[in-house]
DNA sequence: AATGAATGAGCATTCATTCAT
DNA sequence: GATGAATGAATGCTCATTCAT
């Protein structure tokens, strides 16, 4: 059972992690956080040693929650083709609310951070390449089982593709529609079906 | 010829653009302005109404610094196909230093305005949208001198095409590593050979 | 035989004791006792009113670290001005680590809260006058014997004794010289030798 | 003439001085410099990079004070003997108010600052050492004019004259009393009457 | 057109203290 | 008797902005 501790951790990151996507590391501020939880500051401070540890906290919380949304979407089909079509067609529905509030943590974070804040960084950059492999495995599967040819530049492959839905996320929600998100996705499971 | 006040915005918009590319609107503090130009608060707030009007100014002397190397490398290329080839290709040398430094204006000014900043939002969505057209407009030359077939979707074509290259510099920079950018773009350019 | 709390009391005391002496009272926080102790703050507060309490508890324990250590030396010589001169020496040797950690703590709390903390103030006040009162005594008894002239004025030596060995502590602390501290009591020696 | 800056900082050195010598370094807030200069916090930190420069700037004033009192002490007398008595008997009267609030800065600063805080500890040092090389300098002019014997070691009389006004000055303020000041400084003024 | 100086709201963080368990 | 968790006021400092000169 979770201590007083933890269950207090553990509101403080899901009632922040939202503000957090939305308006970025800087763009938190502490009163920002002691609004959406109604706890006061000094309370933060005494379940975090400051606003960095919240923020990594909170990027973890993010990530996990997004993990398990494409695991359970992958989990449901059979076949490397047919999973990695899920693993596309997945994001439609995860990265907009309410599932997800302030678009793709994994976007938001890299691009804030990629000249400001390492530690933050690096945890966008682990969970690139975290991604990347879950995507070259499941080509690997498939060219274990002859679905996909042997010939397939992987890597190559599951860059591109992780490129193209960080890409359609920010432009869809740059110009506030979600229709543009689909219709790129729909060109990647398109490239996906034609892979040989 | 150019006023003192004129010259003086421009030259506070070129010295202050790297600042905001790299960190950010809401990062790049009044002080950061003044140490990058040399001049008191006083007077860059002679020149320009706020922060945020500034902001804008850079994002548009960005843009077009981006715009110009993009339609100088097409102009060099003749046909439909080259033209999109030298297209993919030209960010690999556009979006890191000396060129560009901080990495894709648009990218970084789309992600951090989307949810905070209207004004900026628009500024960047306007840029993805012109991005956009422009990739359509050479696809449909393509079309009318048969390089192209006519089935092809040019709208979806072209959004797949800036989501990839977006998200490629995203990657790229958040791992650290140019090659990535480099593969993606290979990949890229595949595709638009193949194109039928 | 101590109870629990008096163990726990005591406790407290002798870890603090150097962090206050050090520190000073406004510059000692309950987290600085936290960490001394590995007590909780709730456990310092269950054992004391409040952080007054523990200051003075802590300079009644320095002082009586101080007299055991002066009453020692006393002890140990005979007759008036061999007992002065034990007094006068016994500083070098005590005010310095691993003895006492931060100097004479008569003299920081007394520079401390003379006009800031009451309580303290006149802890330290009546320290002076317990320690000018003792030389008075020494004096005293040497004039019984005969040793001093009944013409010394004993209340002016005895101030200007304790005087100088508190400027010298205080002079040879800041220069970090101990050297100093013995050059000044090699002088106060030679005076109380040539004390007719 | 002065800037408006200078004369500015100037005003928060002289309202905040006394504040500093009576309250210490830690114990002087920047509501404290606020209220006594009624200034706001931004135009302190407009004039001063931080607390820390302020509090340099202000041993720096405290002790010029001080310096003047003395020199013009000095240069009334003629004669090393009596400049030396004349240097004695100036604390009496210049480090109690209206003249100094709070006691002598070097003293407060020295045992506040030991273990601290190096940039005040080496100012308050480098007073020591000045003050105590310009009663070397008195003694060795006494001895080129034959008023003091060329075996006295002037250094160990400086040292032991600096070590008992300061400690003087101490014991007094703690117990509340100008009286003991005067009567340890006359103490010293005997010592330096019958120095050969 | 530009400067120097000021403002006051806001920032992240630390403080001594309390109290239910 | 001790703990873990919380409080809210205070800390030093930075912010974008203003305006008399």
């Amino acid at each position: 059972m979770m201590s007083k501790a933890e269950r207090t951790k553990s509101f403080i990151i899901e009632k922040t992690a939202p503000i957090f996507n939305t308006k970025g590391f800087a763009g938190t501020s502490l009163n920002d956080m002691t609004a959406a939880t109604g706890l006061t500051k000094g309370s933060i401070y005494g379940n975090f040693a400051n606003k960095d540890e919240v923020a990594l906290a909170v990027f973890d919380f993010n990530l996990q929650k997004l993990k398990m949304a494409t695991s359970r979407a992958i989990a449901r089909e059979t076949g490397a083709r047919a999973k990695l079509l899920a693993y596309a067609g997945c994001y439609e529905g995860t990265l907009f609310p309410p599932f997800t509030t302030g678009g793709c943590p994994i976007l938001n974070t890299a691009v804030e951070s990629d000249d400001t804040h390492p530690a933050l960084r690096e945890k966008a950059a682990n969970a690139l390449i975290s991604w990347k492999n879950s995507i070259v495995e499941l080509i690997n599967e498939g060219k274990a089982t002859k679905e996909f040819s042997a010939a397939i530049n992987a890597e190559q492959f599951a860059l591109t593709m992780v490129a193209t839905v960080e890409g359609a996320i920010m432009i869809s929600r740059t110009l506030g529609d979600i229709q543009i998100l689909q219709t790129i996705v729909q060109s990647l499971k398109r490239t996906i079906e034609e892979l040989k």
